[in-house]
DNA sequence: CATTTCTTGAG
DNA sequence: TCAAGAAAT
């Protein structure tokens, strides 16, 4: 085993980025020994279904294979699991770069904290985020945090502009051997998927990096058009390759560099990922509590007849061809359009008043990119609670979401069989075809009169 | 629609 | 610090 005078590198992660995290590389520099991986349950900090699980065991397979079944995996909290690494390794000193998340400044002080505690030459390397800009690092002039998207955003823009691509060509790092341990943890060999009854994408770096290519030929150009469309496949798909750490968005602004119409757009995205890790870094609570306090005394739906229209939305049995195509996408893909998430959180909050964390719960459980910073602040947004300061209330009408963004109806009839004969866009508004197709439900509700409803109780605020 | 946030520039 | 005016993705 290690010498006196061993250093080891361990890569403290929720995730698996790993080669294209400068400070990584650079503290692999600092090391002679050997490097390890281990990777927190992710469920400890985000509810995740079988789906995400799934696709994390397929990610540590896929990184596993490439670094020729040489990955040590190991399960734990960081304050139980670093020291015993560094006895593991028989390292005399470990050096954990550490990556610290968009949850907030009291975890990320509790991390450091523990793991500066551990002693015996444990230093920590504090290391990139997953974001473009550190979580925390832009404030207005005032050091106050920004509440409104477009200023941050043009402070954002500023501070990119020197970004550094990332960098993949990492594959010479030196792996800690499994069988090479002694008494310290012990290497967890990756379980088999639990069942999952959806279609995952690829996982993997090389997935990740494929499809990106595909992204930028294909569709980059055209994204600011296209990105609207559910019934087209001109999304980059890159979601649940940033929440697994397979891709760095260093990555991506670097394929989206220029002045077109497509990349700017594709860089506003990417904005707003970072504006909400920025959000729920200042602001933890937002994950489970309204961002605006006032939202506390709006009225809304319990009882066994909301759980019931819940269960409507959930299964895509609204009656609303477009909500519900989208409700079953996500079932049979665990990933949704990100227009039709609007759409279906308008549809929930504004249309079935319901609380918007039964919806961002769902999603959480279902989407295979399930993300805590961006779910729950895109569900606050569209339920008007969160860091939009526009006061007119925003009703997405869910008839006219599916004729605008979904023309030709390919999208509904995609994922609602018992409209697959229906033509054109026709299909929007099934009830008043001359003979309803049966076996699809009426409209639960009336939209105009929810509307109208949800002014009411906003108002009464 | 009508209100909150942010910037600017004066005191 | 405060008030006015612009902007709100």
């Amino acid at each position: 085993m290690g010498s006196a005078d061993t250093t080891a590198v361990v890569w403290f992660r929720r995730d698996l980025r790993v080669r294209d995290q400068p400070t990584f590389l650079a503290a692999k520099e600092r090391a002679d020994r050997a490097l390890a991986l281990f990777v927190l349950d992710p469920t400890l900090l985000e509810p995740a279904g079988p789906r995400r699980t799934a696709f994390l065991f397929r990610c540590l397979r896929a990184l596993d294979e490439d670094l020729g079944g040489k990955l040590l995996v190991v399960k734990g909290d960081p304050e139980d699991v670093v020291p015993r690494i560094a006895q593991a390794v028989g390292a005399d000193s470990v050096h954990v770069a550490a990556d610290f998340g968009p949850y907030g400044r009291q975890r990320d002080e509790a991390v450091e904290k523990a793991l500066g505690s551990t002693g015996d030459g444990v230093e920590l390397v504090r290391s990139g985020s997953p974001y473009l800009t550190e979580p925390g690092t832009i404030t207005k002039s005032d050091g106050d945090p920004y509440k409104v998207f477009t200023p941050f955003s043009r402070e954002w823009t500023k501070r990119i502009q020197d970004a550094e691509p990332a960098d993949t060509d990492a594959k010479t790092l030196t792996w800690m051997d499994p069988s090479d341990k002694d008494g310290g943890p012990r290497a967890v060999k990756v379980p088999d998927d639990p069942k999952v009854d959806a279609e995952l994408p690829e996982a993997g770096e090389q997935a990740a990096h494929e499809q990106w290519e595909a992204f930028v030929d294909e569709h980059l150009t055209d994204y600011d058009d296209t990105r609207d469309r559910p019934d087209k496949p001109g999304t980059s798909r890159m979601s649940v390759h940033l929440k697994y750490g397979t891709v760095h968005p260093r990555t991506l602004l670097a394929g989206a560099r220029g002045n077109g119409k497509g990349a700017t757009s594709y860089r506003n995205e990417l904005c707003f990922r970072d504006f909400y890790g920025h959000v729920l870094w200042w602001f933890p609570r937002s994950a489970r509590e309204n961002f605006d306090p006032k939202f506390e005394k709006i009225e809304l739906d319990t009882g066994k007849a909301a759980e019931q229209k819940f269960r409507q939305w959930q299964e895509g049995r609204t009656g609303f061809p477009a909500i519900d195509a989208a409700m079953r996408q996500l079932q049979g893909e665990a990933w949704m359009h990100n227009r039709m998430r609007m759409a279906v959180a308008s549809f929930l909050v504004k249309d079935l008043h319901l609380p918007w964390w039964w919806g961002a719960k769902h999603f959480m459980e279902l989407l295979v990119d399930g993300d805590l910073a961006s779910n729950q602040h895109g569900w606050q947004w569209a339920a008007g609670t969160g860091t939009d300061a526009a006061p007119y209330f925003r009703v997405f009408n869910p008839v006219t979401q599916g004729e605008r963004f979904d023309p030709q109806g390919d999208y509904v009839r995609r994922w609602v069989p018992e409209l697959a004969d229906v033509e054109g866009k026709k299909v929007h508004q099934p009830w008043k075809l001359p003979d309803p197709p049966s076996g699809y439900p009426e409209p639960m509700v009336d939209h105009k009169a929810e509307r109208v409803e949800a002014l009411n109780r906003f108002n009464a605020l």
